[in-house]
DNA sequence: GTGCGATGTATCGGTCCGATACATCGCGGT
DNA sequence: ACCGCGATGTATCGGACCGATACATCGCAC
C-alpha cells in the first residue's frame, strides 16, 4: 500500500521523504493519521532497488554557487522512472481483497484521477459489497447475540451499523456519478462544513502540473 | 491492545483460541474484521509465560470416559489468573496515546461495563480531543490546500470530515450520558436497524455471569 | 549569541497480518 | 459403506507498518 501511494505522489513531482510523508498526511488525512518514518525510509530504499525510483540531483538551478563546502548532506530528492510508471499503473489496475479494506479503497480512492473508468467502478463496487457484508455481521449481533452483549458494546455496534449504512450510501452516489455523466462530487444537502467555493470542479481528466 | 482484549474476554469466561477468536469478532465486529491467528497464539503464549492465564483441563465434567484412546489433543482452553485481572485492570485504567486511536479506543469502549465512571469519561474525551484534531486537519486541507487535489481526494476528505463531525456529536452525546444520568445508550431518532426489544438495559454495573 | 521549533534522514524492536499447513469431526450425498 | 467437504481447531513464518529514538542543520526570535 506505501508503495502505491508513494509511486502516486512520485508522479506529481519529484520529493524528498519529509515532503512525501507531509503530501501523504494531506492526501490521505481522511483514511490514515502520517505514515511513520520506520516505513516510509525503508521502503524508499526498496522502491529504489527494484529501480521504480531514483535520487534525483538537488538544487538543478544555478548549481556550482558555494559548491561543497560544509559537505552539503541531506535533502534526497527521489523522482520516478519509466519502469516505476509501469509499476503504478499495474498496482492501481490489479484488485486484491487488501484493496478493499479501509487502508488499501482509501489508497486507491484518492488516485482514482490517474485510474480508468472501468477500474473505479470495480473497486467502489468492491468496496460496497465488502461494507455490506461488515454491516450484515453487525445487523446480526445487534439481532441475534443482543441479549449477551453489554449495554456499551451494543451501543458500540449501532454506531459501527450506521456509519456502514452511511458508507454504502456514499458509495452508491459515487457508483451512479460514475456509470453516468461524470463529476466525482456527490450532491451534498447542508453544505456542513465552512467554505462554499470549490464545489463541483470541473470532472476528473489529469490533474495539472502533468510534467512542469 | 490484543493483551487487553484477550484478558477482557477471558474475565467473562474461559475459551480456547478458535472461541476467543470469534467472540473478538463479535465483540469489536465495528472495529475491526477479525483478528488473526499469527497473532491470537503468540500472544496467548505470551500471556501465559507472564501468568496472566493459564491452561484449563479441558471436560470437567464426566471425566474418565474413553480416557485416553486417540490422544486427545486438540482444544486448549485458557482461563484468566488473579493476576491477570491485576494486569487488566491496569491496563484498562492507564490512557497512552494509543488508547485514543480506532482499535484502542474501540477496545477501551468495548469494555466499558469493567471500568469507572471516572476512567470512561476521561477516554471519552480523549478520543472526542483527537477526533476534533483529526477533523480540523481535514478543514485546513478542505479550505486551504483545496485546489492542489483533485476532484476524488477531494470527495474523499469531505466523506472523512462528514464522519469525524458525526463521531464528535456522538461522543457528546455519550459524554452528556456519562456525566449525569447513566444508561449508555444515545437517544436514538428512527431506530435504524430492526428489533426494539434491549433498548435501554439496565445502568452498567457488571455484565452476568462473574462466576459461573 | 543562544536556544528552540521546524526540517530532515535514519534505525530498531515490537505488534499484527496474511498465507499456509495440518489434523479432526459431523454430516449429507451416492 | 464410503467419500468429500465445510466447520472447527492449533500452529508457524515472512513481511508490513508503527512508535520511540537518535542526531544534524536551518532560520529566527528574544
Amino acid at each position: 500500500m506505501l508503495e502505491l501511494a508513494i509511486l502516486g505522489l512520485l508522479q506529481e513531482s519529484p520529493m524528498h521523504g519529509y515532503e512525501l510523508r507531509k503530501e501523504l498526511a494531506a492526501k490521505l488525512g481522511a483514511i490514515r493519521a502520517a505514515i511513520s518514518y520506520g516505513s516510509l525510509y525503508p521502503t524508499l530504499r526498496r522502491l529504489q532497488a527494484a529501480g521504480w525510483i531514483t535520487e534525483a540531483a538537488e538544487t538543478p538551478a544555478t548549481a556550482e554557487e558555494v559548491p561543497a563546502l560544509t559537505s552539503r548532506r541531506g535533502r534526497v530528492v527521489y523522482k520516478i522512472t519509466a519502469e516505476g510508471k509501469e509499476r503504478f499503473a499495474q498496482l492501481i489496475g490489479q484488485a486484491g481483497p487488501e484493496t478493499y479494506d479501509d487502508t488499501g479503497f482509501g489508497v486507491h480512492f484518492a488516485f482514482f484521477a490517474r485510474t480508468d473508468q472501468a477500474t473505479r467502478l470495480r473497486i467502489l463496487e468492491g468496496r460496497r459489497r465488502k461494507i455490506e457484508e461488515r454491516r450484515e455481521g453487525l445487523r446480526d449481533v445487534l439481532g441475534r447475540a443482543a441479549e449477551r452483549l453489554d449495554a456499551y458494546t451494543l451501543e458500540l455496534q449501532r454506531h459501527g451499523l450506521d456509519a456502514c449504512e452511511r458508507e454504502v450510501r456514499w458509495l452508491e452516489e459515487l457508483i451512479a456519478n460514475e456509470r453516468s455523466g461524470r463529476a466525482p462530487t456527490v450532491p451534498r444537502a447542508g453544505t456542513v462544513g465552512g467554505r462554499r467555493d470549490n464545489d463541483s470542479p470541473p470532472p476528473p481528466g489529469e490533474s495539472r502540473k502533468e510534467r512542469p
